[in-house]
DNA sequence: TTTGGTGACTTGCATTTTGCAAGTATCTAG
DNA sequence: CTAGATACTTGCAAAATGCAAGTCACCAAA
């Protein structure tokens, strides 16, 4: 929880920008949460395979920097959704770039869907519920 | 120079264009190549001050991705320019979208003027040059 | 009520990357 | 021959990464 110091670099806005994002799995936490994804669990099972230290890290900081705000959704144990704020919802146009440019210069690859899939958090956690119980049975 | 392996950890556009520009530096060098920067003394003297061996080390992966092409411009000693390809050239738009994000959601950022500053690099040196000979004079 | 399973994290630790400083190599000017 | 400059390279301490395992709370079946 520190403060934000400004100008860590320069007043360059693309320094400062990646002073926040430059890292290689910033940008993939904000594009599941944009696509609907809440939970740290959702976050943690990408394709990409985020180790599950640096995404407890990355929501902080995240956080910290006003791009993600977390809002518990249970006590007992207490857990937490995560959404975008104005600032990370506005990292869509960036997210948009990068694809564009991979698109076009990076063979194979692909977008993914863009959009929330989801309902809310209560709906998937009773749906999880479920899929426990019939498990079981 | 290792051959570049697809799909390192996803399909996603988003995650193969991270796994060659995630991190604080390289888009730095590409913006300062935008803006027509060409030597290695140039890239090195930005304002957000990179290591050198950080610098030596992003221009080899850009290159090795095809970003970057290093042509010699003088031998004895052999020195190299350094110019985008068209593929690093199209990191433009990311950047100005990383921009826009910056200058509206970081306060007191700013942009850097866009588009190439100086002449051609022979110019440069014979300028260099000249400034030498003036200090001494 | 013990045992097992799940979600959400946290901790330990080896490996890798960073970043500061200093060093090397080549050339020019004086 | 010395000083200064450009263009890198190397050494090394500190930080970040990533894998595995551990923790803590809960639920549910045995």
């Amino acid at each position: 929880m520190k403060t934000a110091t400004p100008f860590a670099r320069s007043l360059c806005a693309v320094a400062n920008s990646l002073e926040i994002l430059g890292d290689k799995w910033s940008l993939l936490v904000v594009r599941d949460l944009l696509h609907g994804k809440r939970t740290y669990g959702e976050l943690a099972h990408s394709p990409e395979g985020i180790p599950t230290n640096i995404l407890a890290d990355r929501l902080k900081r995240l956080e910290s920097a006003g791009i993600v705000t977390s809002t518990p959704y249970q006590k007992r144990p207490v857990r937490y959704a995560y959404t975008l704020t104005p600032k990370g919802s506005a990292l869509g146009e960036v997210l948009l770039a990068f694809v564009r440019w991979g698109k076009q210069h990076i063979p194979g690859t692909v977008a993914l869907n863009r959009g929330p899939v989801g309902g809310d958090v209560a709906a998937s956690a009773a749906k999880a519920h479920r899929r426990r119980a019939k498990r079981a049975g």
